[in-house]
DNA sequence: ATCAATATATCGTGATACGATACAACTAAG
DNA sequence: CTTAGTTGTATCGTATCACGATATATTGAT
């Protein structure tokens, strides 16, 4: 019989879990004192951190999120709406729409990026222990 | 000036939230596949990944989640009903609900454990490198 | 022109987290 | 031992978000 979990696992899978929350609590915060939603900024994040040839489409924001179709398309109007976003459709197939940035959106990623990069160093040392303990744990 | 974030670092930042979203789809669906609601399966890893000496109350998963008392609250009678979870007051402190693990709940976590483990070794080393690429942006 | 495939859109539903508020149990002051 | 304050848990109503099911629009192959 295969040898079952150990205890040890379970705690740093726990303490993993934790500075994970941890992260995307801070991340929650931030996006709202900036005056968006959580989700909105995943989606300039995403808009703006895509390969450099890439075709920013829905389906590729919908890859990238781990989402549905739908649920892009939703939350791509609600940032159109909130003018974080500019929704166009590709000139050389018009069925896709190509998200882009507004300067709006733009100068709300950057100032969010900042705080988040200067989080995620604080968090690293915990984050990458976890993760290499829970690596280690059946060699 | 301060000067801004640059375009790297906002690809990193993207790269790093991908991987997370990755991850916590890979979560979702495994839950789903035991039966329980991500949440759910959460709320077993904090239980029994608490360190030894903890009294695991409403209060300290809440702190461990990053959720509100009452969310949890919630979250620990849907559970309870689920039968992965048994809620008992602290005999010293009455006001204190003890959570435990039942039979049930601790075989669905061990399950689950062994396959996130799995997930996170493979995911591990992508993740290092984001975290440790985005520590190094501002030397 | 027609059919299948691809990309986006709409609608209704369920799960979850929150704020506001309430209740219960402990603790310290007198 | 009674009052007041603190801490821990509980309830209720609300908003967000993601999903499945379904629909529409565009493209490409025959």
């Amino acid at each position: 019989m295969a040898k079952s979990i150990e205890h040890k696992d379970i705690q740093q899978l726990a303490k993993f879990r934790h500075e994970i929350r941890r992260f995307l609590q801070f991340s929650e915060q931030a996006a709202a004192a900036a005056g968006l939603q959580p989700q909105q900024h995943q989606l300039l994040l995403q808009i703006a951190g895509a390969p450099d040839d890439a075709l920013v489409t829905i389906s590729y924001i919908a890859e990238v999120m781990s989402l549905r179709h739908h649920t892009v398309v939703e939350l791509s109007k609600r940032c159109e709406l909130a003018g974080l976003v500019r929704r166009t459709h590709d000139l050389v197939d018009r069925r896709c729409v190509v998200l882009k940035l507004t300067a709006q959106g733009d100068l709300a990623l950057r100032q969010l990026s900042e705080v988040h990069a200067q989080q995620l160093r604080e968090q690293a040392p915990v984050l990458i222990q976890a993760l290499t303990r829970i690596g280690q744990s059946k060699l």
